[in-house]
DNA sequence: TAAATATATGAACAATTATTCAGATAAGAG
DNA sequence: CTCTTATCTGAATAATTGTTCATATATTTA
């Protein structure tokens, strides 16, 4: 006996409606990069002002290098951008949009 | 010599206007359970139709297990909510906030 | 050029986590 | 009561990931 469906034409109805799983990985993969505490703190920080590496470690109380680690992830994800001035770069926020993802996220957190 | 930092003033005012450790790893936590794969297609299978363990194990392509395991983690974190019908329980997301932030983060996906 | 500084990087380690598997509950059907 | 079904659970495993440490690169300064 094959395993019966429950609600066969529900089931079959929302599979067909599903996004891609490429898409869904996708989104997946963006909430990941806010997922983690020590990116979390960065975005936040860099949302009050454009900083360098050596400043988000005092602000976070991180190491430096684990600074740079994370600030790459978020460069990567398309989440933060740099300019270099001399030896020192410093980063920013991407766009708006960042800032709209984690407010939303904020205001999910408060409400717990 | 200590570590001076580069630009003392800025960045202490920054940290001064940091939001609490406590607040941001909360933050993180919320976006930690939607970046997974699985959990982001239950909730958007959810946005579509309430839906119980084997529906969903069906429309994923995942084991009723694995889905009990990630509908329980989703549930702690007030994501989604359920109620028990008989043998069959019947899950689906607890407020508009989680179709927002999956729609914002959607959003972004697409901009990649 | 040599020393100092800011940042970046690779490897190793520790910790977290998603899935699988076996088995336990709980509820309806025969 | 017994059998089947839907869901849940705990332990084990495998994979991912964040930090540290040592070192490399790049730029400024003495």
């Amino acid at each position: 006996m094959g395993k019966d469906l429950i609600h066969e034409n529900l089931a079959k109805q929302v599979k067909n409606k599903m996004l891609s799983d490429d898409l869904l990985f996708d989104i997946a993969e963006v909430f990941k990069i806010f997922g983690d505490s020590t990116r979390i703190k960065i975005i936040y920080a860099l949302k009050l002002s454009e900083l360098c590496v050596s400043d988000l470690a005092f602000i976070t109380n991180t190491s430096d290098s684990a600074i740079s680690h994370q600030l790459r992830i978020l460069k990567q994800a398309k989440l933060v951008k740099s300019r270099k001035e001399g030896k020192v770069v410093y980063y920013s926020l991407k766009d708006e949009h960042v800032i709209k993802l984690f407010e939303i996220g904020r205001e999910h957190a408060y409400e717990l």
